[in-house]
RNA sequence: GCCGAGGUAGCUCAGUGGCAGAGCAGCCGCCUUGUAAGCGGCAGGUCGUGGGUUCAAUCCCCACCCUCGGCUCCA
């Protein structure tokens, strides 16, 4: 009998193992030790995923993918959309189901719902009760490959089903469908009963039984295809993890990041507000939000003056024929504010600063003498962001660019490109970030404009300053905006969650629009490249990150107040408002609220406004010149003289301003 | 812009086709306080805006504005 006899897998350790011939992935975990059996959710074979259930063949190559791996919470991910679609499927007749991938933190499902129906939030737990059921169930997950016809008429009642096994079949799919089903002349689905098939690639885990920690978090619609003029599905999104352990941690990380929220926090701590009268995405600054915006704007004013840059200012509105010279009303005229007639001429509020920095350049003649020639402004933009993108400060209609174009030649594009990197990492780190990532943004045919040689030498300038700097980066296929290139840098902020927020393009085509010139030592005319570069990006959606990343908490050199004087009685407040004139005069900003109430309840206060010192005056350090230091997140210390509390307080914020 | 959920006091939120509710914050007293909520009182609302249905609308209907979760978009 074939079946006795044996074969040889190799592991990912270099040995081998021994089994008989049709064992499986499930078996060699199995061998391995019953818990590997137990965490084992599919299989790596000869570099390709496979579902554990597959038989091997002498010589293959196998390790083992486990739940607790990211691997492995992608097919639970992944399996448990199968699940979902089945229950919905089962509660819904005449749902559609679309497509189901995993994704980070979890997975989601898109349906059709017959009559325009919409899930409500009583469905959702109907649901989830189904999908448990399912789960006690445990059905098998069993692959099998069908040809297209057939596929077909499995899917006969499937709309969407049977347009992406014809996308497939006629090789114009794109990932998402190839994700769905594998491609090539055969189709694989998944079946795990009788009633539910679904087309997938796979792999899955063996049997809904491993399935189980799982929740869904809420419903919204999306477009078929992401085809805004396609039809609105409803979509599930839920989460699954290995264990419910790792979902409940999941779920506390994600009643931390609710907490941490900028608008929840701009609110409490009376930063800032979106005034509805005002119009939406629009904000004021109240006091304490502006002394934190105008602090982050004078750092980067310092910064820029020692850095090289020239400040420049420019207003809000312009001719529509600027707009017209720069191509913006041409590629962007939809997300400009509507214009203004006015007696002589038709005007727009900017969207962007370049324009004017292009007009300062060329109000004379340039010489490379003057090259790198580093405009900067803190310019106010307004954008028209359709209504349903609105997000706090994240994405908003009136923002201010921390705004700087460079003009310089050829020659040294690389290394300004490199140093502008460099200055762009240190201004980041200074305000408590320093895990980086890169994209570099490519041509989009469709919407670009320029040479392709041009491109070309715009976009190897951009990659060697990567390079020089000797980071990883990724590539983002025509992600590049319609004049050149761009280095896109992101930062994780304290609970690891990923902002984009500088940006340096390169841009070949302003300079070919306004016509800029500089005179060379060879006393030719050239073309300058322009570079733009936005550090903070906006200051309003940095100031946003900021507050989520600090949680509130800012840096002592950042905080609104410093320092909260408490005198335990009104016998001590003379005292305070003392201690309180010393150290305004030394610009700090410090602050002391009357003992109308009781001292615990002035301590809490000022904790949940995060004030970075509180200190608490009474009789003892009224005679002895002390006081007691109460720090955020420390220990509090009686008695401390006022002298090391001020130069304490003096380190802290020269070493958090890199002063 | 599209789908869904919302908008009640400064904030967080109850509530009802028939005089609008709480806690916190605010103000006024009392307490004189040593490291995260002392006690009492007062005040505070065109129930997002505008129409409609009704004897009566904060509640039901329509439109608009704004917010939230997504989709799409993001120079």
């Amino acid at each position: 009998m074939s079946g006795s006899a044996l074969i040889d897998v190799r592991l990912p350790d270099g040995s081998s193992k021994q089994i008989t011939e049709g064992s499986n992935a499930l078996d060699v975990a199995a061998a391995i030790g019953s818990r590997l059996a137990k965490a084992a959710v599919a299989a790596v074979v000869n570099d390709h995923e496979a579902d554990l259930t597959a038989p091997l063949a002498n010589g293959d190559r196998v390790s083992i993918i486990t739940a607790d791996s990211d691997a492995g919470r992608h097919v639970l991910r992944h399996s448990t959309a199968h699940v979902l679609a089945q229950a919905v499927l089962q509660l819904f007749p005449g749902a559609k189901f679309t497509i189901g991938p995993a994704i980070e933190d979890g997975f989601y499902y898109d349906f059709d719902l017959p009559g325009g129906r919409t899930f409500t939030d009583e469905d959702l737990v109907a649901i989830s009760e189904r999908m448990k059921q399912i789960v006690d169930a445990d059905q098998p997950f069993v692959r099998s490959e069908l040809s297209p016809k057939e596929a077909l008429h499995v899917f006969a009642d499937q709309p969407y089903k049977c347009e992406i096994i014809q996308r497939v079949t006629a090789g114009a799919a794109d990932d998402g469908d190839a994700g769905e089903v594998g491609g090539g002349d055969s189709v694989s689905v998944y079946r795990n009963s009788d009633t539910f098939v679904d087309l997938c690639r796979g792999p899955h885990v063996p049997s809904t039984g491993r399935l189980g920690h799982f929740a869904l978090m809420k419903v919204a619609g999306a477009y078929w295809r992401g085809n805004e003029k396609g039809p609105m599905l409803q979509r599930i999104y839920g989460t699954a993890w290995e264990s419910k352990a790792a979902l409940q941690e999941h779920l506390v990380r994600l009643e931390e990041a609710e907490k941490r929220d900028h608008r929840k926090l701009a609110t409490e701590m009376d930063l800032l507000s979106f005034p509805s009268e005002l119009g939406g995405g629009l904000a004021v600054w109240h006091p304490k939000g502006a002394i934190v915006r105008k602090l982050m704007e004078d750092y980067s004013r310092e910064r820029h003056q020692n850095g090289g840059y020239q400040f420049v200012y420019s207003p809000h509105l312009a001719n529509a024929q600027l707009f017209e010279t720069s191509g913006h009303l041409h590629f962007y005229k939809d997300g400009m504010y509507p214009p203004m007639e006015m007696d002589n001429g038709t005007y727009y509020p900017k969207p962007m600063n370049c324009p004017m920095h292009c007009l300062i350049y060329r109000d004379r003649q340039r010489s490379y003498r003057e090259l790198p020639l580093r405009l900067f402004e803190l310019g106010t933009v307004y954008r028209y962001e359709r209504a349903g993108t609105l997000h706090g400060l994240l994405r908003i209609r009136g923002f201010t660019q921390d705004d700087s174009h460079i003009f310089c030649t050829q020659e040294q594009l690389a290394e300004e490109i490199a140093s502008l990197l460099d200055f762009v990492l240190s201004v980041l780190r200074r305000f408590g970030f320093d895990d980086f990532s890169y994209k570099l943004s490519t041509r989009n045919k469709e919407k670009s404009v320029g040479s392709d040689e041009i491109w070309e030498k715009a976009t190897a300038a951009l990659r060697s300053a990567l390079e020089r700097l000797g980071v990883q980066y990724t590539i983002g296929e025509g992600d590049a905006a319609f004049y050149g290139p761009k280095i896109d840098v992101d930062v994780r902020d304290a609970i690891g969650r990923k902002w984009q927020l500088s940006t340096i393009q390169a841009d070949f085509q302003l300079p070919e629009r306004f016509g800029l010139e500089y005179v060379g030592a060879d006393n030719q005319r050239h073309r300058p490249i322009m570079l733009h570069r936005a550090l903070f990006g906006s200051i309003e959606r940095f100031f946003g990150v900021l507050l989520e990343h600090y949680g509130g908490s800012f840096p002592t050199w950042l905080a609104p107040v410093q320092v909260r004087i408490l005198p335990v009685t009104t016998a001590h407040e003379a005292h305070a408002a003392s201690l309180v004139d010393r150290l305004a005069k030394d610009c700090f900003r410090v602050d002391t609220i009357a003992a109308d109430e009781q001292l615990g309840k002035r301590i809490r206060a000022a904790k949940l406004e995060r004030v970075p010192y509180v200190l608490v005056v009474g009789d003892d350090d009224v005679k002895a010149g002390t006081v007691g230091v109460n720090p955020r997140g420390g220990e509090v210390q009686r008695d401390t003289p006022f002298e090391t509390f001020v130069e304490r307080l003096r380190v802290d914020v020269l070493e958090g301003s890199g002063r």
